[in-house]
Formats: C-alpha cells, structure tokens, sequence
DNA sequence: TTGATAGGTAAGTCGTGACTTGCCTATGGT
DNA sequence: ACCATAGGCAAGTCACGACTTACCTATCAA
C-alpha cells in the first residue's frame, strides 16, 4: 500500500537503513546491524532492526531474497518516486510561492 | 529542519490537508476544517486541524501569513523536491531532483 | 461597547509504535 | 551427531503522537 511508505519513512532508523541499503544493496540483518552501530552509533538489538525491516518490506521498499540460512534485503526505490510528486504541481505552476 | 518533513508526511490527515491546499492555496483554518469535513468525511476538531497545521508548518510544508483575523495557509512543495530523491541513486539513472 | 468570528493555549486521555527480553526454528560447518 | 550462526515469534514496557475539552485572546461589524 502506498500510504505505508509514509509511515515507513517517518522512522529515522528506517531511514538509515535505506541509507545503508543504497550504499550497499543485499545485506543481511546481521550485517545491516553492525553497520548500523560502527557507522551510526545505533546501539539497537537485532530484534529492532528486524521489525523495521518487516515495517520496510511491507511498505515495498524492500525486498528480500531467502538463500539458506542466509536472507538478503535489497532496495526497491520504485514507491519513493510516487509519493513526493503528489503534490509537485507540474502541470501548471512551478512550486513557487 | 528537513528530518520532520518525514514525520510532518506520516499522518494521513496531514497528507489530506496538503491535499487541500494543493487544490486550492491560501485557505484560512475554519476552511480547511469545512473542506475536510464535507469533502472528506473527517470529523475533527478545529483544534487537531490547528496541530496538524502547526507540525505542516515546523516542517516547512505549509507558510502562514496573517491578516487581520485570518491567518492564510500556502502550501511550499520545497521540502517534497528533496526528500524522495535522497535514496534515488541519480548517477544510474536520471531521476530529475 | 457588545457580540460574533477567527484563532491560540493548555491539560488530559488514549492508542499506537519503537524497543526489549526470552525463547524457538532452521541452516550449515566440523 | 553436535553446536554455532542466521533468523523468527510473542509478550511486555514505555514514550510519544493524535485528539479532545475547556478556556483565553484578537479582530471586525453593528
């Protein structure tokens, strides 16, 4: 639903770890954990990053891939390039004002 | 600052009432509660309709300029040029800003 | 000045979201 | 087989955000 990807960016943590998965598409939770805390300082449990991974995936921007033990996340920017142009009038008027 | 433009977008009220003020710019508190009530079926208080513009306009979202009793609310899309376009990889693709 | 209109301030309720702790499942190496 | 690694599930805590109620201020018209 797109009305979720609002939601799932108003998080600062989700919003760090789109941050990470642009850097570097493919990760898996424990490696967007540590990055989390040597790069950010986000001393969270990997139970944390795992709900903003799901509120993430549910939102649609992010996808993941299951291999073995192992579960891959990946970047899907296709929802984020809806919900800003909507109320961009650029049809009519540039933006001003 | 640019990080409450996300919380500013996460409530569907607010995204209701940017709604309103991209249709039509410059309405004053009392309308943009008559709008949302007969155009949107949402029964709020005059005073949540204040808060909602209150955050709108600490995110930059919405300016406000008084005259006299009324007090005019215009819409700034500014913000929104921004915000999608941070995980959008623009050297790959074009994804205009 | 009086009263109606437009808006602001403050406190309090209530649900939801972020995070934790604890335990369970599954895969892979040795 | 074992055990460590990668991840999932569930309940519980806690703070914040949305909304309400109640009261106060300011502007304009008669």
């Amino acid at each position: 639903m797109a009305e979720d990807v609002f939601k799932a960016l108003a998080d600062p943590t989700r919003r760090r770890i789109l941050d990470e998965l642009v850097e570097r598409d493919g990760q898996t939770l424990f490696e967007i954990c540590a990055r989390l805390v040597t790069k950010h300082g986000l001393g969270l449990s990997r139970q944390a990053i795992s709900q903003h991974l799901a509120v993430l995936e549910s939102a649609g921007l992010v996808v993941s891939r299951r291999q073995g033990r192992y579960k891959f996340h990946d970047l899907n920017t296709e929802p984020l390039e809806r919900i800003a142009t909507r109320w961009l009038r650029t049809d009519t008027s540039e933006s001003a004002q």
